[in-house]
DNA sequence: AGCACGCCGACT
DNA sequence: GTCGGCGTGCTC
């Protein structure tokens, strides 16, 4: 008899085990990969079949036959079902969340399932139902009255329901559910037309052929050096000998002209999977790849997880960029998956950057990146001058506003020669708090603790964590004082002031708020190159990929705002940023300048930005690295316990905390720190958040992680949340 | 996650 | 008594 080994299609849930199912005789016995239909308890639920086996050592009572199998197709490859093992004990996982990843999620469920939004309201006759009610059924009763209230609960509302209370509501005819449809968007028309390769310089041609069959490159390349171009030869190589790639970008670069430079060159041999898709869409991207009929994906994090085979390349760009490190849900390291893909396909990784991410320079140093460069921009000009404005200065000179006389100035010339400016400033918003100078009251959001920011435009006060939307203060709910302070400013305040100086400009913001709808970007960037003379303002999405020939002066605001966490990537964040962003300018036959605006002129970041000394920067970066214990000579750990029960999550911090001190004792070299707090942010979106963070020597490291895992789920509880990050990015 | 089982408080 | 809420445990 034939055994498969099933992984149950059961959301976020304590099944994350391999169950053992026999396959009929009528079944064909090879499904590793296909998606199947078992029982499971009283019910019929979806699975993978990830291994077969002769014999089960399940016997309790039997095991029970696989239903029937769904889709015709060997939806997750070998290599997949490989690598989601690999994620599941490097980052601690759950196996069904790993696979999730690999197939799109109309596949999951019945047909259309995915299409339809599940949304509940009030019956017709709902008031002659009522009497079946229970009076004692609070939760029921709770339910009524916000229907009678908001008439409908919306599908993302859905969860904050109890489900069984739910389900004998409409049992007894209470209420109904009713299904709308969620559209498919219609794809996106980009021409496909016939980009030829461009003729490669002599560096950019030692590039390309520097770049070997296997092993890992990172190619550090100057903003406009052409970089794209190699990428694209690089690919182009591997198609022609039959194979397949995965190119990466960063989301927030997926723009459509990005897009557009690949769809010309490679036409229908690429397909692009980024957040804009309709589920629709996605799906059939996604399937092309699968079927052969694409060779080239192209997106965000999510597309390393493309169901190519025979890879003969995948290619990170902005390899320093923070969204491949993924901060929700399946948290993975997108280096470390493209690194087991490559290894697996025995092919190249090209990582490419500017200014390449300190752990990642240091693998050149210990040999395991081979090094390419490409130190020249592609139109032969220099680099932007960036000029350093202390703003202390310029308060002690009397000018407190947020522009320097310097930008000022540099603005009037820039107009004067009816060129282009760019403001950067990475906060959006009017004011980032409100505060009362009389009693000190800060307003702050009702489900998370961090204070809101006021938006002028809407005249609301809005949570940057969960979105949620207050009245804006007129005066202070406290005390009744109408000083109130407003704190640092954001994208919105800056246009309104820049309005005031320069009325006849037109200026263009970009942020967050203004590219909410579909195609806003788009209209935006169009709008903006258009006009001559013309302001941009915006946020770090103006920082990537762009390339607007007129624009010849970037203001960078404020520059410390990064420095202010203090994270340990702090400097290099601001360094990467700085330099992007002035990559922005003289991008064609003009030249550019950079004005940038700091209150602490001295820090070392400034002048290695200010020189584009990325080399310089970073031997100085690795030897406090080195001095101080942190990452790459140090590995942190950050242990994240939340719930809606305040004492629950405490309580199980602690029993985790208890372990780990117990690991702690038996592994005393291992430890630099641990600590067991509050998170700064203690509280989001109703979630109370505890956190242990820990920073451990790295030999030994792996076996130390290991155990951590195991603390973990001896401190595992339903109603609490629980999860682990390795190196993260932000511990707030 | 669902679904059953079983304990416990409230009401005909 | 008995109905339903709600906590616990199991699913090959």
């Amino acid at each position: 008899m034939m055994i498969a080994e099933v992984i149950v299609e059961v959301a976020n849930s304590e099944v994350d085990k391999v169950f053992d199912y026999s396959i009929p005789n009528s079944m064909s016995k090879n499904l590793i990969g296909y998606r199947v239909l078992v029982p499971f308890g009283k019910r019929k639920i979806e699975g993978y079949v990830v291994g077969l086996k002769e014999t089960s050592n399940y016997d309790k009572n039997g095991i029970k036959e696989i239903i029937s199998v769904l889709g015709n197709e060997q939806v997750i490859l070998p290599e997949m079902i490989n690598l989601a093992s690999f994620m599941k004990e490097k980052y601690h996982l759950k196996m069904v969340d790993c696979l999730r990843l690999f197939i799109p999620s109309q596949m999951r469920g019945e047909k259309d399932k995915h299409i339809y939004k599940k949304e509940y309201v009030l019956s017709e006759d709902y008031l002659e139902k009522l009497k079946y009610v229970n009076k004692n059924a609070k939760k029921q009763l709770e339910i009524v009255i916000y229907l009678q209230e908001k008439a409908i609960i919306e599908s993302n509302k859905v969860k904050n329901f109890s489900a069984s209370a739910l389900k004998n509501l409409e049992k007894l005819g209470v209420i109904t559910q009713k299904l709308s449809v969620s559209l498919r968007k219609p794809m996106e028309n980009v021409l496909v037309g016939n980009s030829k390769p461009h003729v490669l310089t002599e560096i950019q041609k030692k590039a390309l052929n520097d770049v070997g069959e296997n092993g890992v490159y990172l190619l550090h390349g100057v903003t406009g050096s052409g970089k794209t171009e190699v990428y694209m030869q690089i690919i182009s190589r591997e198609i022609n000998k039959g194979k397949t790639a995965i190119m990466l970008v960063p989301e927030i670069s997926l723009t459509p002209q990005v897009l557009r430079i690949f769809k010309e060159r490679f036409g229908e041999t690429v397909a692009i999977i980024h957040s804009g898709l309709s589920l629709g869409e996605r799906y059939d991207e996604w399937f092309r790849l699968f079927n052969g009929e694409a060779k080239i994906a192209i997106g965000a994090r999510s597309a390393i997880f493309a169901p190519l085979k025979n890879l003969g390349v995948v290619i990170i760009d902005e390899e320093h960029d923070g969204s491949y490190i993924s901060e929700s849900n399946p948290r993975y390291n997108t280096f470390e998956v493209a690194k087991f893909r490559a290894n697996y396909n025995d092919c190249s990784l090209v990582l490419g950057s500017a200014t390449p991410s300190i752990e990642t320079y240091y693998k050149v140093e210990t040999g395991e990146i081979k090094l390419i460069e490409l130190p020249t921009r592609i139109n032969g000009k220099q680099l932007p001058k960036i000029e350093i404005i202390d703003m202390l200065g310029e308060i002690r000179a009397g000018n407190s506003t947020l522009f320097s006389r310097r930008l000022i100035s540099k603005l009037e010339e820039c107009f004067a020669k009816n060129k282009q400016a760019i403001l950067f400033l990475n906060r959006r918003g009017y004011t980032s708090f409100m505060m009362c100078r009389e009693c000190g009251y800060v307003a702050k959001c009702s489900d998370c603790d961090v204070s809101l920011v006021y938006h002028k435009t809407e005249n609301r006060l809005i949570c940057h964590y969960c979105g949620k939307k207050f009245k804006a203060l007129t005066k202070c709910p406290d005390c009744g004082s109408s000083h109130i302070k407003e704190g640092a400013v954001g994208t919105e305040n800056v246009v309104y002031q820049l309005e005031k100086l320069f009325p006849n400009i037109p200026i263009y913001r970009m942020d967050n708020d203004t590219t909410k709808t579909k195609n806003a970007h788009q209209k935006i960037l169009n709008a903006f190159s258009n006009s001559k003379p013309a302001v941009l303002v915006g946020t770090q999405m103006i920082a990537k990929g762009h390339d607007f020939p007129d624009v010849t002066l970037v203001g960078i605001i404020d520059a410390d705002q990064n420095l202010y966490q203090s994270h340990y990537k702090s400097p290099e964040r601001t360094f990467a940023l700085i330099t992007q962003v002035s990559g922005r300018a003289g991008r064609s036959e003009f030249e550019g300048e950079v004005v940038l605006q700091t209150y602490s002129p001295k820090k070392y970041v400034y002048n290695f930005a200010a020189n584009y000394d990325y080399k310089g920067f970073y031997k100085r970066e690795i030897n406090l690295r080195k001095a101080t214990k942190f990452p790459p000579f140090s590995t942190i750990l950050r242990v994240m316990f939340s719930g809606e029960n305040e004492e629950i999550v405490k309580q199980q911090t602690k029993v985790c905390f208890d372990e780990i001190l117990l690991i702690k004792k038996q592994n005393p070299n291992s430890f630099i720190y641990l600590d067991a707090t509050k998170s700064p942010i203690s509280r989001i979106k109703q979630k109370f958040r505890c956190q242990i963070v820990m920073r451990l020597n790295n030999e030994n490291v792996e076996n130390i992680i290991e155990l951590v895992y195991n603390a973990c789920d001896k401190a595992r509880k339903k109603s609490v949340l629980c999860f682990v990050e390795i190196n993260p990015s932000s511990i707030s």
